[in-house]
DNA sequence: CATCGTTATATTCTTGAGAATATAACGCTA
DNA sequence: TAGCGTTATATTCTCAAGAATATAACGATG
């Protein structure tokens, strides 16, 4: 039988499970929220300035998560032009966009997740053991 | 169905799903591996000096997680002395333990989760549908 | 060939978190 | 009452991550 907290949490106070989840390549990030966001902002502005701008994100760490996420795979995910018309552009590939909705399904179940263990912890209720 | 994206990554290469986990009270930190470590480290040595030191930390930083823990819940979890034989000391109480416990329960069901999908990424199966 | 807005990259500037330091209070012991 | 090692707290110092800034390359377009 796992052990309940309950008894020791104030009444009046509101208590959360909690937690953030990223896909690791050789030690290093690969992807997580921040890269998702960027990606999606990516594919809506055409532009990776743009993008980073609407997110409150430098021009600069932007270019950093693109050029690791397209070392991380192995084709690119970002596909960057750079002169031309308008400037130049950026657009997200199509397996740039299956992995945003393997990363959303994910989030799902760790929302799952932390919604059961936040509500076990709520209702105090005793949890299977490991 | 749920997506794969095997196909897109580098077959050199190791890629795992990784997280973090911790409890939240009122929007600020309550617990997580931090506290859970430096509270181990306060029962073993009976001070809170020697477990910060003992952790790399800082005792400001240790003191200000204590002082945060005994704040968010009803009855201490780190009971101090100031003064007396040997100077004084801390000792943790036994919710604390209990704390602690359910934590690493927590914990123990939040890797099984990573695990899981960790594998279903390696392993390229489709996962079932959200 | 001048213009444009972007990509690409280097360099300087800020700032805030944490380390380091300093100092005092405390209470038992001898 | 002097000494000890701890708790308790304030202040200064350090440093690195990221912001800000600057500048050049690029390539289509008119």
């Amino acid at each position: 039988m796992a052990t309940s907290i309950r008894h020791m949490l104030k009444d009046e106070l509101q208590y959360v499970v909690r937690g953030t989840l990223w896909i690791e390549c050789e030690q290093e990030r690969f992807f997580g929220p921040g890269r998702v966001e960027l990606l999606q902002r990516i594919d809506e502005t055409g532009s990776i300035r743009k993008a980073a701008a609407g997110m409150g994100m430098s021009y600069k760490k932007a270019w950093a998560m693109v050029t690791a996420l397209n070392r991380q795979v192995q084709r690119p995910l970002v596909v960057v032009k750079v002169g031309g018309e308008k400037g130049g552009g950026s657009i997200i590939t199509d397996e740039a966009r299956e992995l945003i909705t393997y990363h959303s399904q994910l989030r799902q179940r760790f929302l799952a997740f932390l919604e059961k263990e936040a509500n076990d912890l709520k209702e105090s209720r005793d949890l299977k053991p490991k």
